[in-house]
DNA sequence: TGATGTGAAGCGGTTCACAGCC
DNA sequence: GGCTGTGAACCGCTTCACATCA
């Protein structure tokens, strides 16, 4: 085990693997080799013992991996033992479909509230958590206790948004806006950007050798 | 000018330049130096002046690069001269909050048809586009010219919407589905993983060091 | 003079290959 | 015997530094 900084990479691979031992662990298997874990993701199977390995000796010689086990300590390692209490600013159509969106309702985050400045959606309620004027986002960012960020707003007042965000004290952003954000250091922001996205497949399809069917 | 492979970091940064120069564009600005452009997105400029030389020889030397001249550039090389067609599989929350999503209208990306089974929601209307039955998948991509196609399903039926869409001779397809999905190498299949985002930050809170306010 | 284009160095992540242990 | 854990080799992307040219 050692205590070097850990990648992102190797933290949405963490993500991948917890993932993937849910389902066995659902489907009553007991252990599993990193070379069987390798073949499901088109993964080299070093890596995934790599990945393990800066967290500690997981893992049995000759045998492989205890799933249940594997299981929990991934879990904890990600910080998912404990409940994220999530807000999403922007309740237009994609907010709300974020607050509705199975992946953040399973497992342990909850979306406890929106954000918005238009007057006509405040006071309504999306799935568990109500929609909430903007200028009362610092109160209830302390009341509702929460953690993490969801950035659904245009781009022009993304980085306005932000910096209220980092005001309140929450030190972990997921951004939807397509725009480059700043803030400190000690706050970690993620960037989710579907034009890029999409603008890479439309390269890919302009290559010649690939999809450019006439 | 090089004919190497173009790594899709490079492709997803040109994206990133091509959006400042619309908005320099717009703000009249005629010339732009790599070591501005970096400083915007707290990018190195020799990496900048790179990924352009990929292309061709923008600059002048002593001048920078012409605004106009760039944009039109990097438009071309996207393949954002051209429209493209876009399907969007799954009529949930998620896929009709995408399909009037701005950044998807904007620019040369059309959302022309939403596909789903449940049979409530088919004919209904989204934005300009009509869901339809996904039992007529192959019939319509060839109809509406469809070189694009976005899965919003369940990650359990992900795999055979895929396989449907490359039997559909559909090269480029953006995946929300939390699974590692496979297809022929000739497609490209860009997945945007929110639950692993999200877990990426519960790790980041986690660490010690971090937003582990008590 | 000043900013590009680019070979070379640097760096971080992936893969190999094997010693170590069950 | 079989699979993990890991140093070493490898590879690709980023950054540096400078020759080049308007």
């Amino acid at each position: 085990m050692k205590v070097e900084k850990i990648s992102e990479l190797t933290t949405n691979r963490l993500s991948i693997y917890l993932r993937c031992l849910n389902e066995l662990s659902a489907a009553g298997v007991k252990t599993i080799s990193s070379e069987e874990l390798a073949k499901r993701f088109h993964l080299n199977s070093a890596q995934i013992r790599k990945d393990l390995a800066y967290f500690g000796e997981f893992g049995v010689r000759g045998v492989g991996y205890y799933v249940e086990d594997l299981k929990n300590h991934i879990t904890k390692i990600l910080g998912l033992d404990k409940e994220h209490r999530v807000c999403i600013i922007g309740a237009g159509r994609l907010g709300t479909a974020l607050a509705d969106y199975n992946g953040f309702k399973k497992s342990r985050f909850s979306v406890v509230a929106l954000f918005d400045i238009d007057q006509s959606k405040i006071g309504q309620r999306v799935g568990n958590a109500c929609i909430y004027d903007f200028k009362d986002f610092q109160k209830i960012v302390k009341m509702e206790k929460i953690d993490i960020a969801v950035i659904a707003v245009p781009a022009f007042v993304a980085q306005d948004v932000l910096d209220e965000i980092v005001k309140a004290g929450i030190k972990a952003v997921l951004n939807f806006a397509p725009t480059p954000l700043k803030a400190d250091d000690s706050v970690k922001v993620k960037t989710v950007d579907l034009t890029t996205s999409l603008e890479s497949l439309a390269f890919f399809l302009s290559q010649p050798a690939n999809g450019n069917r006439q």
